[in-house]
DNA sequence: TTGCGTGCAAAGGTTTTGCATGGCA
DNA sequence: TGCCATGCAAAACCTTTGCACGCAA
């Protein structure tokens, strides 16, 4: 299918070394040169976000926008093959920031609802749900009533 | 709660009734200012900016990040008061554009499932359920086979 | 030796910010 | 008159691109 010649190289195995150590969480391209620098491996920015690409095209490495923090960017997270996050539902908290990923019989009923009821199909690689965890609502609950936005 | 005066400006008038206008699809600030520029009525980028912050913060619109296109950017809709957007879920067809509000009590359910079984509450207000509507599915179809990202 | 990969710096795009001025109340 | 709002331009930001050199195969 996809015929282009790939070369091995010291930046592409730490860079993908990198996004394995981070399997849980995402990160973004920034964070990983600064992890690798880090470690003492130079690797230029212009090669993180090509070889992102190219990993997330393959379908190695997932790629989500994120507006957590100050500046909203693009963050990636490699992709375990054993969790097939393209079949269970992401939730995002709002105020930790936690992804977390939901295997869950219910909502797997609930895609084949949204399709045959409403001819809608999902797409789980880019949708998040968004809002509160329990341990984030006990939290806020103690300081009383809360914000949309901080 | 929030203080804040805020004055009435022609400025304002102009960007709301742009949204209303736009209101069954998803705008971006610069097509904001293409829309009204065409009408004669010039606003400063940055004032369109600013109000479209507030509008949001309010809860009148909607910000979405969108990657059709050449450069991603954001993208504003108008919430319609009389649907009562924090009850139902919103999908967006990535294709069109088109955002449906959809509700069905079933998706209640599942709101309830997910915060009995997952402890985490949905928030509606900032969150959409992106995929493809059936209508875009078809065309799709026809053109022969879809890919995930483009 | 071939041509993909890399690094640097510059370019590109949207969104934000600073500051003086304008205009609502 | 007081203070929020506006406009302009510059800044800030992440991401992409051009180009010469490096280095797998």
């Amino acid at each position: 299918m996809n015929s282009t010649v790939s070369y091995k190289t010291r930046q592409k195995d730490q860079i993908l070394e990198c996004l394995i150590l981070n399997k849980e969480r995402h990160i973004t391209a920034d964070e990983i040169m600064a992890s690798l620098n880090q470690r003492n491996m130079k690797v230029g920015k212009a090669t993180i976000y090509r070889y992102l690409d190219r990993l997330v095209s393959e379908g190695t490495v997932r790629k989500y926008f994120v507006e957590e923090g100050k500046s909203p960017s693009y963050q990636y997270q490699y992709v375990d093959r054993s969790e097939t996050c393209s079949h269970h539902y992401h939730l995002k908290c709002l105020d930790c920031g936690r992804l977390i990923h939901l295997d869950c019989k219910y909502l797997g009923e609930m895609d084949s609802h949204i399709k045959e009821q409403h001819d809608f199909h999902v797409d789980h690689i880019k949708t998040v749900l968004y809002g509160q965890c329990g341990t984030c609502a006990e939290q806020k609950e103690g300081e009383g009533k809360w914000r949309n936005e901080e």
